[in-house]
DNA sequence: TGGCTATATGGCCATATTACCAAGTATCAA
DNA sequence: TTGATACTTGGTAATATGGCCATATAGCCA
């Protein structure tokens, strides 16, 4: 049973995992806002079109993004409204952590 | 103005790369309940000590727990109060990615 | 079909992570 | 002071990640 605690763990850490690079936290609050092909998230992102796809294939993989196809083009978007809830958080500890760093300058 | 974005996106994803590693998902659930000393929490981790308080150190780093020393121990403490919706948010995308699958099986 | 556009994948290299052991620092207690 | 306990830090080896280039693959249109 023990066992089965950590894999909930893994499986967590999984998503923590796909969202900890900058450029695919750019991608899901673009992603978020609304659907785009990979072309024009390359743009946004200014990696190599590879790279950006591969970014990606990792959001999907662990279930945060969805694609659609449409013709030559992939259309990818964002699975669940949570996530403002998780950028807020980020936030909230920077801006904390911020806080506490002057504190302690004192 | 571009780079002031970029350096924002960094320092997320630096928080959310601190929370991308199971036994540091443990750690912040532990210490979300209460303060917890390396001992104790080594021994709920069940990796080496030093090992834990390397982790200890990289959740300290981003400002996610803080740490108050009595004498020879060091209690360590999660920082802010959100951290249960990010793993709401988690729980929600594991299990809509679950529902995603087994809909694409049929 | 043939060529063009849009994505995905494989290979490769540089760098980052993670884990453990060993050694160092700090506190407490005898 | 010595020894024991509680952590932290440095070293190092194995593995994972991230980026780009080159190369598929797939759809579209002439």
């Amino acid at each position: 049973m023990e066992e089965k605690i950590r894999k909930q763990y893994e499986a967590r850490a999984k998503i923590a995992k796909a969202m900890a690079h900058p450029s695919r936290l750019l991608m899901l609050d673009l992603l978020q806002k609304q659907e785009m092909c990979v072309g024009e998230l390359t743009e946004q992102v200014g990696a190599d079109q590879s790279t950006v796809s591969k970014h990606l294939a990792i959001l999907k993989e662990v279930g945060l993004v969805d694609v659609r196809k449409a013709g030559a083009l992939s259309y990818y978007r964002v699975t669940c409204g949570c996530l403002d809830g998780f950028f807020s958080c980020m936030e909230t500890v920077l801006l904390s952590d911020l806080k506490g760093r002057q504190k302690s300058l004192k």
